[in-house]
DNA sequence: GAAGGGTGAACAAGGCCCAACTCATCGAGG
DNA sequence: CCTCGATGAGTTGGGCCTTGTTCACCCTTC
């Protein structure tokens, strides 16, 4: 499907073919510009556009076979929503128009992962707005961990520039995280730190309930095996 | 950026906050419907939204560690076009307004790859039409060359099944590509067989052209390697 | 209508995505 | 305004996908 027969598609839904042109250049427009500024482009059960940092690297030049260094650089992404993903998978049919209202078909979206659960009773709200300063966590790209320890490792975590190094790279070198999941484990891991210590408590009350459905019943017993 | 905030930066382009709305949710459902037939979604300039396929493997329960079956599935997908990437990446900065018209600013557009290409006089445009029948390559996936032998070797190629299969599991079984790589090379590989032999003609007034400023100059160096 | 740019494809190798699952927060729809 | 539902984060390991480069063709734009 071209550009031109896109537009001609969404002037069936908006009748006016000019008005769906428009449409799809400011609406591309709108994502370039706001992607560029770094910010996030979120649209609810399509998918989310975003900027994401990619650190330079020795790639190949395929044809002649020798080595390229390519400087870091950033790339647009995308990720696909959870409707997105189940329809196109086929674990979801959309509805049937959806021209005007998107009447009906909505009602039903917990097929997948909610289920049974109806945890929402004890909701203690503890810990509301974001820490700010806890969330060192470089917004730039999905770098996991690396960066929320209890403080006094936080030294050691110079492996965090490398975009996305796992927290396997500070693990072998400080001992803490594995000392703070002796006594509760599970959740207990590195959140402990963001979670304002009070994540212990919830946690608990939590695993009671979910214990009786859960699928995944025991989750310590692997991490045993560092 | 979420929904109500892209709409509303969108309004301020077609001045109708309804009309703004009911072109967001429009062209999002155009766009899944389209990508769910398993039609691709080609948008200059921004992007193609496509279908991917996901042969079956097996992941792991990254709590528990333990290995899960993980059967086949469909999952939508998005590469960014041309411009897209350049504006993002900093090579290329975007028109000022760009509300109406997208006046001035397109013209400049070669900033990046072209340079001082001027190839264009050359086309010689020879075998016009696409062979239809040589294009068995499945349109499922990317499913990589391993379809447009030179018929004879086409029946040895049923490692196509297993989803973008690269070349490399027909060429040890016959040696019909290293063959006619010989005269020439570089371009001459696989690709010989759907060029119709005019490739060598115009590799070769390509080549002299773009030796001049081209960064791999030497490309059947490495090409003897095998 | 004409011309030029963008996209697809091929190849290699390393990087990043993905899976199941839970909880908390925020967006969205009624 | 409120409640329901989606998104994000966090985890480990396997493996698909991305990146760079060149050429040809189709589509887009003037």
């Amino acid at each position: 499907m071209n550009k031109a027969q896109l537009i001609e598609a969404l002037t069936e839904r908006l009748g006016d073919k000019k008005a769906a042109g428009a449409a799809v250049d400011g609406l591309v427009d709108v994502i370039v510009r706001t992607v560029n500024k770094g910010e996030k482009v979120n649209i609810t059960g399509f998918g989310v556009f975003e900027k994401r940092a990619r650190a330079a690297r020795t790639a190949r030049n395929p044809r002649t076979g020798e080595t390229v260094k390519v400087k870091k650089t950033n790339v647009p992404a995308f990720r696909a929503g959870t409707m997105f993903k189940e329809v196109v998978s086929g674990a979801k049919k959309l509805p049937k128009v959806a021209a005007t209202k998107t009447t009906a078909g909505t009602a039903r979206t917990t097929a997948t992962r909610g289920t049974a659960a109806a945890t929402t009773t004890t909701r203690t709200r503890a810990a509301a707005a974001k820490p700010a300063a806890a969330t060192t966590r470089s917004t730039t790209t999905r770098t996991r961990a690396a960066a929320a320890k209890p403080a006094a490792v936080a030294a050691t975590t110079t492996a965090a520039k490398t975009t996305r190094t796992r927290a396997t790279a500070a693990k072998p070198a400080a001992a803490a995280p594995k000392a703070a999941a002796a006594p509760k484990a599970t959740a207990a891991k590195t959140t402990a730190a963001k979670k304002t210590t009070t994540a212990a408590a919830k946690t608990t009350a939590a695993k009671k309930t979910t214990a009786a459905k859960s699928t995944t019943p025991r989750a310590t017993a692997k991490a045993t095996k560092k």
